[in-house]
DNA sequence: CATCATAATTGTACCGGTACAATTAATCAA
DNA sequence: TTGATTAATTGTACCGGTACAATTATGATG
């Protein structure tokens, strides 16, 4: 694990752990520099992180201080990290609806950049919180990059297995959405009824190298998702 | 301005004007370094700009390469500089509805940190995307940080009034989000049916010292609009 | 001509430093 | 006590460097 990464994670926990609320403030960097042995870049670099992640904000001349909103129960869009959180803080489960090797779609193969003659695993799946439908989710993994999958992987954590089952690096993910109504067969999934609200998100995944492992389109049941995004100014 | 966002600038406008694609690759650090005459951490600041806002990624051994998925017409809820741009791309115009000083509701004060006895102006507006309804807009800004609106002001960019009119820095944005179903009002704004799907969106604003000066909620008309964030891993 | 080892390229982590801007604390005058 | 001035604190921009990991190019070998 890299120092800056390590770093920006005990920061975090340390954040939560004493329970300190928006504005408080954290040791100043040259104390942070003494305490984790390391240089200011280093430091520097690890409140970058946290300030992406919105956790902590800088103040020239004045310190380090907490940020999170706290607004619980927020799904971040743009943390992968904060999606395994959620998992774990709430009671998300998932059911597998369908998993199998085939041929991808047009729109898949495109957002996959690979042939349509070449495999990809094909997940359709549902997810639940709190005893409610959360979401309908259909996922396209590049087979060539991802050679197996099975109900256990994906029920636990695919980005986990493919970082350290299978060694790859994730590097970023471009995420789209929307808003329509809900078509019948989305809304049975959902136990809600067509024409009511969902929001439609695509997102695609790749590795460092920059290629796309994984398109995945998901459905959110409205009344169960909330989400948070930082902006970058 | 500084030299990395300089060079930020300067590299995402030589990839729109020579039209690269995804994936097209640009000068090496090396090369970049010579050509603005910068050290090689200035650059690399620079392109960590650019990767945060989707624009570039970064390859190590390999180069520097176009990501940009260009999905046109989609607006990114991470930059404020995006939602500028989307202005000038395409014909968005807004009409003020109200504006004036009031004191604030309850959730504009805490979400402002300031008390009920104390001065916004709050402003409600539509904006025009190509004709149709794009959104209805309500913003609340802490009178004590903005002394002074007005239409004129409004109508061109307060963002940019805010910065280079009054001098203050404007930090960053906690952005929250979630989709509902259209109230009989707001469905008439918008030239929609009650009960039509939105998305609703909630911002604050703070300046780069924490204090929050903005606090806007959004409804946007739902066939009008797609939107785009980055994931970071 | 394919294969494998090796070298060159290229970006990233990390160090340590100077200058400076914004804030806060200390000092002093009225 | 107040208000202005000065000094200390603290984070940010930028420089230049070393080491290294991942990729790509090269060249030797069969």
């Amino acid at each position: 694990m890299l120092k800056y990464q390590h770093i920006a994670d005990e920061l975090e926990n340390y954040i939560e752990e004493n329970k300190l609320q928006q504005g408080d403030k954290l040791p100043v960097l040259q104390e942070l520099m003494n305490q984790f042995k390391v240089s200011k870049s280093t430091v520097t670099k690890a409140l970058e992180l946290l300030e992406n992640r919105g956790v902590v904000f800088q103040v020239r001349g004045s310190g380090i201080f907490v940020r999170r909103h706290k607004r619980s129960g927020y799904i971040s869009l743009i943390s992968n990290q904060g999606f395994k959180k959620m998992l774990e803080e709430f009671h998300i489960t998932s059911k597998v609806i369908e998993l199998d090797v085939r041929k991808p779609t047009k729109e898949a193969a495109l957002n996959l950049n690979m042939g349509l003659d070449e495999d990809v695993y094909y997940v359709k799946r549902v997810r639940y919180i709190q005893g409610q439908t959360l979401c309908l989710e259909e996922s396209y993994f590049n087979k060539s990059l991802i050679p197996y999958l099975n109900n256990e992987i994906i029920t636990e954590s695919i980005f986990n297995y493919i970082t350290n089952g299978l060694g790859l690096n994730i590097g970023f993910g471009d995420t789209f959405l929307h808003v329509d109504k809900l078509t019948a067969e989305e809304a049975k999934y959902l136990e809600l009824t067509e024409g009511d609200p969902k929001l439609y998100v695509e997102s695609i995944y790749h590795l460092t190298n920059g290629q796309p492992f994984d398109f995945s389109k998901i459905t959110y049941n409205y009344v169960q998702s909330q989400f948070f995004v930082q902006a970058v100014l």
